[in-house]
DNA sequence: ACGCTAAGTTACCGTCGCTAAGTTAGCGCC
DNA sequence: GGCGCTAACTTAGCGACGGTAACTTAGCGT
């Protein structure tokens, strides 16, 4: 099953930098497909470019530097989908929802890229660097316009942006993992979590100070009971 | 490293179970010590019972049965502190509350416990038939108690209880794989995800039909700005 | 005392990540 | 246009892994 490339010219001299991105794609490409990340062998991946095994460490250091370079890919990837799928809305609420569901609904379409990125024991600072940098810094400030919005009370938007991350890495790792579960409609159930989570936060932001249960109690006894659409 | 137990007397004729417990103990504490599931060994568990590696096999099909056993030992130790955490509360929202402290720091403590039972993929049903009939069942009781209380919408709670599930895991998926972020107070943050998580899905139902970043932001505009504690 | 079989052993297979040491091919240079 | 230099590989192999086959040993019933 291991689809063997079996011709491959040497690099010309300048441009060994060519297999790197190669190996690279490959390693992406049968991770893809396989079951977990130490189910991609070495050995697969140096087969898939057509190479023997030793020439990947030509390139990198070890499996995980490999791994890094995929996921760090991948994350680029992640943060154009949510760029793309937040640039047609322009307030906060709106832009924050876009982002979540790109989030989530890009993690459970690449279930084992988003599980070295985000689930597994993380092996270099490096993936979470570009983690950082992208995707987190532009939810970062979608909350931060959220709180200018007055949807939440003023202050560091960073220990909201983690815990509505924690809303939406929840969903989508426990999609991914146990999908045998009876989750219903994705999408729906994607919205739902985010949008409590959000709002949660919100009216936990008005209910102001230390939101014991009793008082949350109290605070929603004072709302108005269900009403339909 | 591997502590090497030398003597170990052959088992009597009738009790050959009695190893199959000293391998779960010490694949257990093993597992608690190391960094992931597979750097703990078939041969260092064998090693730390004073037993070669081919007798495991005499106990466990493979290394997933092994685990499996591990983790069915795990959760219901999670499943008594969360029910030791919640009886000395009757309120729903207050036992909700104290489950989900209970889940989310009983695994932070037990982070590579917690990793196989719920991070990893799915090695065998089993592992989960203990999640659905121990912890799960526990929390779905309550989150039924929550809506007959009037907090959540009345239905079938189980799609409340995964909501919620997926918040905890949230927080203590990504408090497990990334402590170098900046979380502040443990606790705080996981009480504050907790919270929001339940407010928001009470609130939610409050607005009723679809809530939408537009509805949610007219909801969220109706209520008293925020107010000091 | 002796056979039966549970309880464990030794020896081994194929694969893994990774390394050391050798080989080959392209480029600059005289 | 031959030649050395070194980038770009290869072959060979190490130790550890999960797992299996086949052998040995010890306790019990008779």
């Amino acid at each position: 099953m291991t689809t063997t490339v079996p011709k491959r010219r040497r690099a010309q001299r300048g441009s060994g930098e060519d297999l790197r991105a190669e190996i690279v794609a490959a390693a992406k490409s049968l991770l893809a497909k396989s079951a977990s990340a130490d189910a991609v062998s070495i050995r697969a991946v140096a087969n898939a470019v057509g190479v023997t095994a030793p020439s990947i460490y030509l390139h990198f250091a070890d499996k995980d530097d490999l791994l890094s370079a995929v996921v760090a890919d991948v994350f680029t990837e992640l943060d154009a989908a949510m760029l793309s799928a937040a640039d047609e809305f322009t307030e906060p609420m709106e832009r924050m929802r876009a982002f979540g569901m790109a989030y989530v609904k890009f993690a459970i379409s690449h279930p084992e890229h988003y599980r070295i990125a985000a689930m597994d024991p993380c092996p270099r600072p490096n993936v979470d660097e570009v983690l950082a940098t992208s995707a987190f810094e532009h939810f970062n400030e979608t909350v931060k316009q959220c709180m200018d919005a007055g949807i939440f009370a003023e202050g560091d938007p960073l220990p909201i942006t983690l815990e509505l991350w924690a809303a939406a890495h929840g969903i989508a790792a426990l999609m991914i993992t146990k999908p045998y579960l009876p989750w219903g409609d994705v999408d729906e159930v994607i919205d739902r979590v985010l949008c409590a989570a959000a709002v949660g936060r919100a009216a936990a932001d008005k209910i102001g100070g230390d939101v014991t249960p009793a008082r949350a109690t109290a605070w929603l006894a004072t709302l108005a009971p269900t009403e339909p659409s």
